[in-house]
DNA sequence: AGGACGATTAACT
DNA sequence: GTTAATCGTCCTG
């Protein structure tokens, strides 16, 4: 029996950032080519980013250009470009006018590993287990900014993964905190498979 | 107009 | 463990 693949609706992303990011461990992130070949991966490592009080958050200084869509609908896309050559892909959580997203750090690759090979010589366990390397392979960039993850027809989306498997997270501080000071260094908003 | 820096990665020693 | 790569964004003046 064939089932239609839909993606998660908005109304998943419309909770609580914490909730968001350690439920989406273990779905299934979906992009599908103009050709119609598929690119896919398991969810196995989250960070979530909570509003402008969180000094690790891109927020923290108020809303800018670049900011601007984490205080966007949620369910939308937060592309940002960084040091000078790495994209990174969160979703955008909450509520429009709240600045908060989850970042994909890591994926299982499940389908397209092979054009995923393409645009990376890799073997495939170094493919996506890296916030940038998921959006090499993925060929995620500047143009999906903002795309909405929660339309009927979109390109790009989260969808069940594991299914009946309920996750039992591993958490940790935030990769790459930097000079970010604490309590918020050390919160474990890190979640992992 | 100029400078510092980054939610990283790969290629070193 | 250390470091170069590489540039958009933000802040200062």
């Amino acid at each position: 029996m064939k089932s239609i693949t839909l993606p998660l609706p908005r109304s998943y992303f419309t909770r609580p950032t914490l909730t968001v990011a350690r439920e989406s461990l273990g779905k299934r992130l979906l992009k599908l080519e103009a050709d119609g070949t598929r690119l896919a991966g398991i969810i196995v490592e989250v960070e979530a980013y909570v509003g402008e009080t969180d000094l690790a958050c891109h927020a923290r200084a108020g809303m800018t250009t670049r900011n601007a869509p984490l205080y966007g609908p949620p369910g939308t896309a937060y592309v940002y470009f960084t040091y000078g050559m790495h994209w990174m892909l969160n979703f955008v959580t909450e509520h429009e006018g709240f600045p908060a997203a989850v970042l994909l750090r890591a994926l299982q690759p499940t389908e397209g590993v092979s054009l995923m090979q393409t645009r990376r010589k890799r073997p495939p366990t170094e493919l996506t287990n890296g916030p940038a390397k998921i959006t090499h392979a993925l060929g995620i960039n500047r143009s999906w900014n903002e795309y909405d993850l929660c339309g009927s027809d979109a390109r790009l989306f989260l969808t069940d993964g594991l299914g009946s498997i309920e996750p039992i997270p591993t958490r940790r501080p935030r990769v790459g905190m930097g000079k970010t000071p604490e309590p918020w260094r050390s919160l474990p908003w890190n979640f992992s498979l």
